[in-house]
DNA sequence: CATATTGACTTGAAATATGAAAGAGGTTGG
DNA sequence: CCAACCTCTTTCATATTTCAAGTCAATATG
């Protein structure tokens, strides 16, 4: 389904997806227009769902990093998705897992008051237990 | 630091990485040159790191989605390190966290044999409780 | 065996977007 | 008040994208 040169092109494309349809031919060995026909057809197939951007997340205000183990007390999971709803400004994640708990809530706060907060009211609806990320690697090299 | 135009074209660049300046700047109110400006302003400033694209996992052969809390058995870490680094492809991200635990690991595996595989190498070098992704929902609308 | 058919790529011309320079308008500080 | 400074707009040369043919090779069809 995808050959040698589609997935250079979204190695390319997850390094840098303003680059010119152009510019990632020349990456891939191919013109811009044959390149820009394969990104159409991926995108087509919903290889490629979106173009995004990463942003710093502390310089946009949003620096405390959690991960929210939670553990629902009721059968009903309504109370505490529409309470997610609400504070869709903290949610990145939640993940409904296997495992240990129910789901795994993952949050941005702009400071710790604010995630005390949130934490306080999360109690109303279920139990959690609370990680916080002090540094993000992928290995020793980074 | 950041104006209410910097939030929105925040906002369009997350949703659409690859809109051209022009259209960028008919979304927030400037011409393009303006909007390019400030994007290249938010650039050089670290407030955007990167422009992506997200990919559908399962599409590209990585269906199994999981998060694997780490429990390191001896005080140094950098055998275990070492092993994600051999093991690139699966790891997604390496949080090194408060709480339960010395790292959250997000992998991704082609089946459950490879998942399985991986765990029984990484068992050399920590223990682990392993929470599978079933769904990812981020309130009750989505 | 000759001939369609298909899929992927290339070419070239027109439409569109980008980037640099110059200018207009508003705000700040001496 | 005036100059300096930002930010945005306008203009125009340059670069990119898009669209319509056209080429080529592999595969299927009579």
């Amino acid at each position: 389904m995808l050959d040698h040169t589609d997935k250079e092109i979204l190695k390319e494309l997850l390094e840098n997806s303003r680059i010119s349809m152009k510019q990632l031919g020349e990456k891939v060995h191919l013109t811009g227009q044959a390149a820009a026909n394969r990104v159409l057809k991926l995108e087509e197939e919903g290889v490629i769902e979106n173009y995004t951007v990463t942003l710093n997340q502390a310089k946009i205000g949003y620096p405390v990093h959690t991960f929210i183990n939670i553990y629902t007390k009721s059968t009903k999971h309504d109370p505490y998705l529409s309470f997610l709803d609400k504070h869709q400004a903290y949610v990145k994640n939640n993940y409904k897992i296997s495992g240990d708990g129910c789901y795994l809530l993952e949050c941005r706060f702009p400071d710790n008051s604010e995630l005390d907060e949130f934490l306080t009211e999360l109690n109303h609806y279920t139990n959690y237990k609370l990680s916080i990320v002090i540094n993000k690697r992928n290995g020793l090299t980074t």
